[in-house]
DNA sequence: TGTACATCAGTGAACGCGCGTTCACTGATGTAC
DNA sequence: TGTACATCAGTGAACGCGCGTTCACTGATGTAC
């Protein structure tokens, strides 16, 4: 048996995502994770306090690459309103590949209620870091003569717009052939630019 | 003991479409669902399937009064267009007064995947019925010269922007202070007119 | 370099829980005669 | 109108399951001397 794993808490996590992936936040407990990871059934408990720590570790992770993954689209095109967009489909495509990730770090898989405050602490930021950073792309492409307020609303309304395609996509909503779109990235980018 | 009920299974419906919203998804059992209608725990089976069948019966439900509340908002104001920002504003409405009811009509809670074909049709149809009354509307607020293509792509992201501000808000995402809105219905209405 | 020891990360067994589901049953209801 | 009987919607007890969590434990590791 070892009895130091390396790194377990790390491990766990990997473990956690990947059943999460493969089989859905229901079939994502602790001891499958454990059972995953190789180790015992009760090994957990040293590195997250309950459930919810590792599930909440899982998010933050998440979170974590969503923003990288943005960021990096956003940096491939040049120019404000072109790099927005382009996350905007980063957005979609992110939650189109990773849907159950993507429904763990946005829903309320998590008990997020008897968390005590400064706890949870670690997914707080890490999507605090991805909606900020969200903010500043859609700032960057706000018309100058417009009010700061207008602005805000029009960055809001850019980020429902993704994450309704996002989740309606994810939830089997949207019939990518009724809209002649090959894929969920293509019919992102034209819902995206389309206009009125 | 009541040995016929009368009417149990719309009693077990509402009862728990009433759990749901009270507790969550999670809280809502056949077993507990039986509890809160007053009647043995076995009782259920004798009007559901199995549990499945309970929650797409909530589920079915939900969509009639959904489209209902989108028709008549719709209905309250004149013109398309007017009609159509109405509805939309009652969509994230809707989510909003239910979110659990919500979530469950949208999401996976449901195993979709291993009904039987032909199964789970109550559902299917009624969300069906959801959604080509609110495509209708859009398709009555488009510029007559645009093609039919780009048309549907326009109601594809008006659809989106009510469900992600719905999805976003639901999951407690958006500060409405932070906008200076007073409440959801202000800030859809707001977000919906918004326009580059 | 060698040894005693505190610490730490594992183990494995056990707890209690609520759940979905099944079963043989029971009593109320409506119908045929 | 009265009675026999099939049907149907309930009951209550039981099943097995996987889960979160706790516990006393054990053996590996690193450090002080």
């Amino acid at each position: 048996m070892d009895y130091h794993h390396g790194d377990l808490r790390s491990a766990l996590v990997k473990a956690a995502r990947s059943i999460l992936e493969e089989h859905g936040i229901e079939k994502t407990s602790l001891r499958a994770t454990a059972r995953e990871a190789g180790v015992s059934e009760a090994a957990p408990y040293h590195h997250f306090k309950d459930k919810n720590a590792l599930l909440s570790a899982v998010a933050a992770d998440g979170f974590r690459d969503f923003t990288k993954a943005l960021a990096s689209a956003a940096a491939s095109d040049e120019g404000a309103i072109e790099g927005h967009r382009a996350s905007g489909v980063a957005y979609v495509k992110f939650a189109t590949e990773n849907p159950h990730l993507f429904r763990l770090m946005f829903g309320s898989a998590r008990n997020e209620m008897k968390a005590p405050p400064g706890c949870d602490d670690d997914v707080k930021q890490a999507s605090r870091d991805s909606f900020s950073a969200l903010q500043t792309r859609a700032a960057a492409t706000a018309n100058k003569d417009k009010p700061d307020a207008e602005a805000a609303l029009m960055a809001l309304k850019d980020w429902a717009v993704v994450h309704g395609l996002a989740t309606l996509f994810i939830d089997g909503r949207i019939d990518l052939a009724g809209y002649g779109a090959k894929d969920i990235g293509d019919l992102a980018a034209r819902v995206i630019q389309m206009q009125r």
